[in-house]
This record gives structure tokens, sequence and C-alpha cells, in this order.
DNA sequence: TTGACGATAGTCT
DNA sequence: GACTATCGTCAAC
């Protein structure tokens, strides 16, 4: 399969960090769909990694059922979801993935977007090895574990501020308007009743890298 | 202290 | 398409 990227017209190499205000939204879902686009960049052990945002899914606690902080559930686990928005919320799930989230509005209410794939922009080569892969293809990167795992996010992690050195987000100019985003529902939440059909899925149009494929 | 259960992915058929 | 590895979390005992 030929892989064609950079998938999307990349104009700059630097980029504005987002600030503070843009996590504050109250509005999840609006964020989630804010965030396609935006490069998500990690400095885990000093390895500098990038990538742009191609599928996230918002999850709004205290009403959606197939959110961790559902009825505003506070636990050790999900108590950094009720941090103020701009925060990393990473969790273990099937024990083995390391899932990498994005906290939400304003202190005490707790949403997070999951960021579910990326197409690789910068370090891929660290990727490729916490990923132990043998080259770039869509797996390094396409699929909430797999996506956490090439970050090297690990579930202690979890907390950490998007405002410091260890994950944050860019704005590089790379637009995308609402008929470039497709919304589907969300993956792996059957259980979740009425709110598993929520089509809080987004994904930009006809992008190669994201999950099922 | 225990046990059931995942916001999955990779392998094998 | 089916099967399962693998372990932290959480609620119940």
């Amino acid at each position: 399969m030929i892989i064609k990227r950079p998938f999307l017209s990349y104009k700059n190499l630097e980029g504005q960090k987002l600030p503070l205000d843009f996590f504050l939204d109250d509005d999840v879902v609006t964020i989630a769909k804010s965030l396609l686009g935006k490069v998500l960049v990690s400095r885990v052990d000093n390895r500098h990694r990038a990538g742009v945002i191609t599928e996230v899914e918002a999850y709004r606690a205290p009403e959606d059922k197939a959110s961790h902080a559902y009825q505003n559930k506070k636990t050790k686990r999900t108590e950094v979801m009720f941090y103020e928005g701009g925060h990393a919320y990473i969790y273990l799930c099937y024990g083995i993935h390391h899932m990498f989230n994005i906290v939400t509005g304003p202190e005490s209410v707790a949403h997070a977007v999951l960021i579910r794939s990326f197409e690789p922009l910068q370090g891929e080569e660290y990727m490729i090895e916490a990923r132990n892969k043998k080259g770039l293809d869509y797996r390094l990167t396409s699929g909430p574990g797999c996506a956490g795992q090439a970050l090297g996010a690990k579930a202690h992690m979890s907390g950490a501020s998007l405002l410091r050195d260890l994950f944050w987000l860019e704005d590089r100019g790379i637009q995308i308007t609402l008929s470039d985003i497709v919304a589907t529902p969300r993956i792996g939440i059957d259980y979740a009743e009425e709110w598993a059909d929520r089509p809080w899925r987004f994904v930009i149009k006809d992008h190669p890298w994201v999950s099922r494929r």
C-alpha cells in the first residue's frame, strides 16, 4: 500500500502552543472537533515527537454513561478528569494499552477527549522504537492504544499539564473545516446504552491515519 | 483481600 | 472473523 504523506499540507514546522483558554470551553464536543488538525507533541525521555491529530472521541461527564466519570464518580484514577482543562488523563486499558486523553472544561467539570489517532510529523524513529515496529505504516499511530504507546505515554503520567514540557498541543495553521469532519458513534462502549449512539467520534474525512481501516 | 471487567490490538485461521 | 494476552481499577466481601 502506498502511504501518502504528509496527507495534509503543513505550513509551519513550528507552531503556537495552545493556551489554557483553548481547553476551558464548556462544550467538549466542540473542543474535540477543533482538536482535529492540531499537533500533539510529546517529549517523554527527552524524545521530541509530534503528530497531527486525525481521530478523537468526546466524553461528557456527568451524564455520559460511557465516561469514566459518569455521575461524577471520582476515584483515584478519575480525579484527573476533574482538573481544570489542559491536563492529560492517561489510563491503562485491558492491562496493556495506555490511553491518552485531554481534560477539558473548567475545574470540577469532568470532560475529556480521547486521542484515537494521529499522523506522525516528527520523531517517527522514536515512535517506531516505542511500538517495536520495523517501519512507518498506518498502524504505527492509528488506534488509541497505538497512539498512546507511540507517544511514550504511561498511566503514571496522568495529570501532567499540557502547558508544560512533557505533552502539549500546537496550532501549526492546518485548517480543518466542518465539511472535512466525519462524525460517527464512539467505539467499544456498547454498554453505554443510549449514549453509545451519540456521534461523538470525529475523524478527518478520507484521512488514512485513522483506526478501523 | 478478592474477583470481574475493560474507551484494545495483534495474531492466527 | 475469532481468539486472547494482561493488569490496574473498583466495588463488594
